[in-house]
DNA sequence: CACCGAACCCAG
DNA sequence: TGGGTTCGGTGC
């Protein structure tokens, strides 16, 4: 057997395998740890095959140092995920997946090893005793069980179904389907974000009581993700609810994955390899021959692309499952009619006062959080800009602070003008924090709650304020985002939308798609049981289409024209896109620099493969760094891959001193 | 001339 | 990526 030498993988941007001398008697497998010296320490890699020959001279190979466990391989399909992420998001194999591991297994084993590792593999997973009560399927949801469990092979489908129509409930009867289809599949569950997760996992958790639900987030301690982690790759648990680092999760009997709220922009990981983790997830299904289900009340345009065109089966699911649950009505105030005092429309006051009236809640919805966006000076014309970013710097009453978004740099609100020294500083604009305050003031008596990341901080905050919320104790939530994510508040029936103007005007061609998306999602949550609920929208363009197909709970005619403009201008999900971004101390160095680089494009330019010019980010300069951008652009991905390859490797090779990265499939500009 | 942080270089 | 080394500016 050809075995003398080792092909491992590390977390180091080095191309290809490294090859080391084997120590045959470790015994070592493919896709197993091992410990191998790199530089001047060792480092935990992973063995991705053998040889008897490598390109470097043998007798200067290094020998593997050691094993750190007995773990068992990871399989080859997942290596094989790995390594097509690193390619299609041109990384490095063992960037992709070593990090893909939880630290506890990156780590050179210390004296304490053998012990923590039987402590992981004891711990409990939390079991649910709580009485269950299964809901009846409707007609709609029935079929789409039926049909989905029949699916053989890698199957994708996109389930779009309106809000509260019980996508989890037919997420929960396909899992059903596929342990009793296979007694011990795995099925990965994946998730936008946190947040949501502790009500689902316990409803998953209440539905299956002989299962082990595992769960894995950012957020989770390290040993929690570590204990998740072993209890997946050894298959004790069989469901696991995960965000986008999931994806990655090792599941040796996966059988089913769902990706839910599909659209959701958290997929996209913004920071190492720039992947997204529903695309994986579909690729993922893919080389292990399984079914795929993303679920969605809002669709992206992409994935809603291929259900039309066929590469996707497409179910749908318009009714609300809570059959009385009617949906809510949604008007559209104009505010250049009705101009809005201190933020509010006069309509808007007084349907928040019968609501409060009829003792039901109210949610407002303002997608901004801090006091105000900005200070200004009244005499002078300064304005509170942070030092190190070409931003505003945000003023936040809570703590009598200017703070930038972007980097945290913070300073008191100065007394007076720092360039004048006016006293006539004043706040423009209106962030949650300034609206919560003008609420109070409007309405003394009821009880007010904020919750965006501010306010929610804190861990387990943010769901001390829900539970606060769904007892009732609150009469109007005021929030960003946050507030409307998927949260079943039963006692809501008012929904006000502030300013989602600037969303409506901006100059990124997704915007449109986000805010149809977030305003679907907030105007689900009013009248979830029964009671007819509202939605109030305030805003200078009541006559634009995207709130015409809102009104008419119509996402497929917003989809459908929305496709119809992109694919004239050819925009995607009718082209591909990357972006090359490079970062500097000087932004004409920078721009300099994409200029050559984009020449270097050009003469190595394929198939439709087009250029824009290099421009500064929206946001040039976050931390004294500035960052400029190349988009690069291809009729499909298949010819912006393969050119992507080539423009890389020809892009290192000239051995630039600049920083640069390249981000496959952008979201945003 | 000592000290420190930033830039640079390298790993099988 | 992480770590070690080298380089250059600053402070005494």
């Amino acid at each position: 057997m050809a075995q003398s030498i080792v092909k491992v993988i590390v977390d180091a941007p080095l191309r290809g395998q490294l090859d080391y001398k084997n120590v045959p008697e470790l015994g070592l497998r493919v896709g197993e740890r091992c410990i191998v010296p790199l530089g001047r320490r060792n480092v935990i890699g992973i063995v991705a095959g053998f040889s008897d020959s490598s390109e470097w001279p043998v007798n200067k190979l290094r020998k593997v140092a050691g094993r750190p466990d007995e773990i068992a391989p990871l399989s080859e399909n997942w290596m094989r995920l790995t390594a097509f992420a690193a390619r299609y998001y041109l990384s490095r194999h063992g960037m992709v997946a070593v990090p893909a591991l939880p630290k506890f297994f990156r780590r050179i084993p210390g004296p304490n090893y053998a012990n923590s590792l039987s402590k992981l593999r004891d711990r409990k997973f939390k079991s649910n005793d709580a009485p269950e009560d299964i809901p009846l399927l409707n007609k709609e949801q029935e079929a789409i069980v039926d049909d989905f469990s029949q699916s053989k092979g890698f199957s994708p489908a996109l389930l779009f179904g309106v809000t509260g129509s019980g996508k989890t409930e037919v997420y929960l009867r396909l899992i059903e389907n596929t342990f009793k289809a296979d007694p011990k599949a795995q099925i990965l569950l994946m998730v936008p974000e946190i947040n949501l997760t502790p009500q689902l996992v316990s409803r998953i958790g209440n539905r299956f009581k002989d299962r082990v639900v595992a769960t894995w987030n950012s957020s989770m301690a390290e040993g929690q993700k570590a204990s998740s982690w072993l209890a997946c790759h050894e298959e004790r648990a069989s469901i696991l609810v995960g965000t986008r680092l999931s994806v990655f999760a090792s599941l040796p009997n996966l059988k089913l994955i769902i990706v839910d709220e599909e659209h959701d922009a958290s997929y996209k990981s913004h920071e190492g390899v720039r992947y997204n983790a529903r695309d994986l997830a579909l690729k993922r299904a893919q080389i292990e021959g399984i079914p795929v289900l993303l679920g969605s009340a809002t669709p992206s345009l992409e994935s809603y692309r291929n259900a039309l065109e066929g590469r996707f089966r497409l179910y749908k699911m318009k009714k609300r499952a809570v059959e009385s649950a009617e949906l809510p009505r949604i008007t559209l105030i104009d505010t250049s009619l009705d101009r809005p005092q201190n933020g509010i429309c006069s309509e808007t006051a007084e349907k928040i006062t019968d609501t409060l009236e009829k003792g039901r809640q109210s949610i407002v919805f303002l997608n901004r959080r801090g006091f105000a966006p900005v200070v200004e000076c009244k005499s002078c014309g300064w304005h509170s800009t942070c030092p190190h970013c070409s931003a505003y710097a945000v003023f936040h009453k809570t703590t009598g602070r200017l703070t930038c978004h972007y980097c945290g740099w913070s300073m008191k609100l100065p007394t007076s003008c720092p360039k004048c020294g006016s006293y006539e500083l004043q706040p423009v604009g209106r962030g949650t924090q300034r609206a919560e305050e003008e609420l109070e003031v409007k309405w003394p008596e009821a009880k007010i709650m904020r919750l965006d990341q501010d306010s929610a901080r804190r861990r387990g905050s943010a769901s001390r304020m829900l539970e606060a919320v769904h007892s009732g104790e609150v009469d109007i939530l005021i929030g960003t985002q946050i507030v409307a994510k998927g949260h079943d508040f039963k006692k809501v029936s008012l929904v006000v939308v502030l300013n989602t103007d600037p969303q409506l005007l901006s100059f990124d061609y997704r915007a449109r798609e986000r805010l149809f998306s977030v305003l679907m999602q907030v105007a689900g949550r009013a009248g979830r049981s029964g009671e007819q609920g509202e939605v109030l929208i305030q805003t200078k363009y009541p006559k634009d289409s995207l709130f015409r197909y809102l009104k008419d709970n119509d996402f497929e005619g917003f989809a459908q024209e929305e496709l119809k403009a992109r694919k004239t201008a050819s925009m995607t999900p009718y082209s591909a896109q990357a972006l090359m971004i490079s970062e500097g101390k000087d932004i004409r160095e920078v721009l300099d620099f994409l200029s050559q680089v984009k020449k270097i494009g050009l003469s190595v330019q394929t198939g439709s493969v087009r250029f824009y010019d290099p421009v500064p980010q929206t946001v040039q300069k976050v931390m004294d760094i500035e960052r400029a951008q190349l988009l690069i652009e291809a009729d499909n991905k298949m010819e912006l891959q393969r050119f992507l390859a080539v423009f890389t490797s020809e892009i290192e090779n000239r051995q630039f001193k600049n920083v640069w990265h390249i981000d496959v499939d952008p979201l945003s500009f």
